[in-house]
DNA sequence: CAGTGGTCTAGACCACTAG
DNA sequence: TAGTGGTCTAGACCACTGA
């Protein structure tokens, strides 16, 4: 048999690198949503007139970089923040003994503002144009002292382009219940795939001190995270606030 | 034609995982030892009994986490410290100005010592076994205040479990030029191939500041590093101090 | 040029899921 | 049972490397 062509992509690169772009496309546009099943590895080769290995190995791709999963005897779906079975997909946080309490969520803050030039450049904006600033506390419950207690664990400030969220306010925010990130996906319409973090460590400042209930000049962990969706778009920018006395942020390298 | 089978392993789980448990084994047992070519998948196919595909898996497997490098047109070779593009593959810490200048290493100290009980847990020693402890700096060249400075930015406090490296000493590190894990691997056949860190934000010792020339109190990135070798078999475990002024310790999520 | 990894096909059979 | 993903084969051709 002949190779087969995908005239609707030209250029050249591998076919399965091709379909990956074309499937990526679909989930960019929403043809598939989070949760929902894509069609079966025959209907796509029959689609793109390529065979199933092909197909195959573009799926694979999209698996480990975290955007499709497969179940086995049921189909591939698209990856969704829903359904994690750690609540909060992104956090790296993890309490030193090891037990995953459900953390509570306090929202501080939303409002709208002008970007400052900082949060235009990281989401590449034009420096007038509106963010939407979001500030929260995530609050561990944990056993101190014998008692149970909550503490405050997370301090965010996030920012996020108002033209892509539009109806954000501080009432539906606070009748949500559920990770942030769900809320832009089932809301917005706006995955986050991808996050970039800076870490550093920080003294923390009076405001901040006050709010995480530690000392003033205290040492933090200050998270910069970059979130961007299918295009490599970046949708949100957030700086944390860790108290790691009783948590740390784990990482695994290879 | 009938289904191949490996009869050195039994048990049942997918071929190209058998056969990728028999690379691996290859590996830990230095059949190929890391820089050099393991044979063509042609080869290993006809070894094994199987077809080219069923090797490729295995190999690709393996690719990703990490353990060999593919090169086309020259072979299959077992990843290395040693021609890392960047100097040091597991240091997560970059430059906020982006340039990535080589890093100085300053040896403060090697010693041999019973494992502390800390110690012991995390390398999975008997508490009483020796190891060795090293301490080091390692310094940037920045240009601070328009001049050319040398800044430590990392001290590490190494311990490794004395058994399996035998006569290492501060002259032989001394008289080392290069990365610790290259020379792990050249010198103890220990290849480092995993590392699971645990980061916190703490306060500056008196010591410690004096030698990263910070004032004492002042925040540092602690990151805890427990390095393995193929089998998963602990082998260093780490307690560095970062400076995280100029710089920041970068991560992706997926 | 021969030898390597990289892509692609076509078809077989297995394992799992659900009606 | 039908439909899905998971494994495996055999063989074709391409792209790159180095003698």
């Amino acid at each position: 048999m002949t190779a087969p062509s995908v005239v609707e992509t030209p250029s050249f690169s591998p076919l399965y690198q091709q379909i990956r772009t074309l499937l990526v496309k679909g989930l960019e546009q929403g043809e598939w949503r989070p949760g929902q099943a894509i069609p079966s590895e025959l209907e796509l080769a029959a689609r793109f007139k390529v065979s199933q290995g092909t197909v195959r190995k573009a799926i694979d791709e999209m698996v480990v970089s975290g955007l499709l999963v497969r179940r086995q005897g049921k189909g591939t779906f698209v990856a969704t923040h829903a359904e994690e079975a750690t609540q909060y997909r992104f956090l790296r946080l993890t309490a030193d003994d090891g037990d995953a309490q459900p953390l509570k969520r306090r929202l501080i803050e939303c409002r709208r503002m002008r970007a400052p030039a900082e949060v235009a450049r990281a989401l590449d904006l034009r420096s007038g144009d509106t963010v939407v600033h979001l500030r929260r506390l995530l609050i561990a419950t944990e056993a101190v002292a014998g008692q149970m207690a909550e503490v405050p664990v997370v301090l965010d400030d996030i920012w996020l382009p108002a033209a892509l969220f539009k109806g954000l306010t501080l009432d539906s925010l606070q009748a949500w219940r559920g990770p942030l990130y769900r809320m832009f996906e089932a809301e917005f319409q706006l995955k986050m795939v991808r996050a970039d973090e800076k870490l550093r460590a920080v003294a923390a400042g009076a405001d901040d001190a006050a709010l995480l209930e530690v000392a003033a000049g205290a040492p933090l962990l200050q998270v910069e995270r970059l979130a961007s969706s299918y295009g490599g778009r970046p949708v949100e920018w957030r700086l944390g606030l860790y108290r790691t006395d009783r948590h740390h942020y784990r990482n695994t390298l290879t």
